[in-house]
DNA sequence: TTAAAAGTTGTATTATAAGACAACCTTCAT
DNA sequence: ATGAAGGTTGTCTTATAATACAACTTTTAA
């Protein structure tokens, strides 16, 4: 069992500040940019589009209503994993997968 | 734009039903049982004992204490998002990865 | 250009995660 | 067998996600 030193272990945010700068850098505004892909509400808005669905059709499907999916999009609520779950399961089927279950 | 109609799709819950019976039968029971190395508790749980840490210096890392540690670690508590990257980036640094962002 | 559809935002209520801490089990080394 | 460290569980408080719905803005098609 390999251990591991606590000064070893950094935050990605410590990453991220070392790698490209503090926020408001160039360099970093860049990466930012570039990492929106990386963020729920556009992984899920995307998968939405793909499948030429409206938020109120995905709202249906998940149980919820048209407010709630586009706030989400927009990553202006954090949301329970068990929700995430929901959304992916009921909203989108097959056609994308969490890895992990609750 | 590729469209997907409703009747294509199914949740994962669904699927299993399908694929390895309703719960209770043996089918079931053995899926079920192999599953449970997806679930977040258990890889949390895993990626700990890999980093010899204890429920408690876990805890410390991540600001909260041990008594949620266990919970989540026994799949007892659903939880946020960002309490999920939260963990995942101050407890375990670069030794787990989260690929979404809230 | 305008009407309908799609998406966003304000706000109130209810459900539940987060956080804290103590008491209690379990495991393990001596 | 016993004490200490590690892990689990009960319970309370506080913070916030989930839900609902209406009003508003933006986009789109005719």
């Amino acid at each position: 069992m390999k251990t591991v030193k606590n000064k070893d272990l950094k935050s990605l945010d410590q990453f991220v500040d070392e790698q490209y700068g503090k926020k408001g850098t160039k360099k970093r505004d860049i990466f930012e940019k570039g990492y929106e892909e990386f963020k729920l509400g556009f992984i899920l808005q995307q998968a939405r589009l793909e499948m030429g669905m409206t938020q109120e059709e995905l709202a249906e499907k998940v149980g919820t209503n048209k407010g709630y999916i586009s706030r989400i999009e927009n990553n202006i609520k954090d949301i329970r994993i068990s929700t995430l779950q929901r959304i992916i399961e009921k909203g989108f089927g097959g056609h994308l997968e969490l890895a992990i279950k609750i």
